[in-house]
RNA sequence: GGUCGUUUGGCCGAGGGGCUAGGCACAGGUCUGCAAAACCUGCUACUCCGGUUCAAAUCCGGAAGCGACCU
């Protein structure tokens, strides 16, 4: 059972009261509960709820060792199995798309880069811009060059990044076919007119800051730069902190993270609109 | 009441006789590993009235709003 639905729809509360009427566990497809450091701006369950429900994938990892799509699913599937030996059904619930989108369909397996190959094509991106990163895409994988984005950086970089460590062309790994999962699968998706969901989503970021994000996006400062930190609640106090000559009227962190929590709300609407019919089995 | 300045899309903001500035917001979308990321598309405005001109948001009058100073 897939519990879905945009950020603050009120995902956590149907998945536990859904696990205990059925008397299962819960998984997370969050990917940002995955981390110990983080708790208020990624809305974590509290303690209650966390002891309410047995609860996977929450909490469990540190930033500063963060979790791939691809782990992720093994792990996930690992764990699965597991579960099903002592229960019919088990409740999964997430809003991060792709996380999803592995458990349900799987994900190819693809070589990881080395740390340097990605920080040096990194860099070629930012000193030479997306060009450079195309020309090299045009040799190693012509297929997908012809249907990327080419404005995209990211998506190019990562593309590149597979070739070279694999040594085959990126669009050919990916055909990998999907696997069926040995489990069926159904969809639950919280939906919420939109006033609503803003207004919720509003209520939500002032309870956060009311409990204490500032404080724990200030011990988390130092590990900025850290991608599991890329996330909104923190960065917009990273910001703020960041420029300190600022006597402009840059909005204040509250009014950007509800900002910023809309349009995140919205893409998962827009993903959640296309894909969400297609997971159930 | 007078003088000077100002008035650009939902907001900020450049330009300154013919050529869609840009940014944000808003709306829609793309996507097989950093995904709460990255990227794309749409949104053609110049306060009003009159004049000059082949052509005015742009120049000239006037009106109104706003601001500063003066009496």
């Amino acid at each position: 059972m897939l519990i879905l639905g945009p950020t603050a729809s009120g995902k956590t509360a149907r998945a536990i009261e859904l696990a205990q009427h059925l008397d299962t566990e819960i998984i997370s497809c969050d990917s940002r509960q995955f981390y110990s450091e983080m708790e208020i701006g990624v809305a974590r369950p509290s303690p209650n709820e966390l002891a309410s429900v047995p609860h996977h994938f929450i909490a469990c990892r540190s930033v500063q060792d963060p979790y791939n799509v691809y782990t992720y699913q093994q792990d996930a599937l690992k764990l699965l199995d597991n579960l099903f030996q002592q229960h019919d059904t088990v409740v999964a619930v997430g809003g991060s798309s792709l996380y999803i989108e592995a458990l349900c369909h799987g994900i190819a397996l693809l070589p990881d880069p080395t740390p340097e190959l990605r920080a040096m094509l990194q860099h070629k991106l930012h000193t030479e811009g997306v060009e450079s990163l195309r020309s090299m895409l045009r040799v190693l994988d012509p297929d997908y060059y012809n249907q990327v984005d080419l404005a995209n950086g990211v998506r190019i970089q990562r593309a590149v990044e597979v070739c070279i460590t694999a040594g085959k062309p990126y669009s050919q790994l990916i055909q990998q076919p999907r696997r069926p999962r040995p489990f069926s699968i159904k969809t639950l998706v919280i939906e919420r007119p939109r006033e609503e969901l803003r207004n919720r989503i509003n209520q939500r970021v002032e309870q956060m800051i009311a409990i204490g994000l500032e404080s724990e996006a200030r011990k988390l400062y130092p590990l900025r730069h850290l991608t599991p930190l890329n996330t909104v609640g923190y960065k917009e106090f990273f910001a703020l902190w960041e420029q300190q000559n600022n006597y402009s009227s840059s909005p204040s962190p509250s009014e950007a993270i509800k900002l910023n929590t809309w349009h995140y709300a919205k893409k998962q609407l827009t993903w959640l609109k296309k894909n969400a019919p297609l997971l159930s089995t």
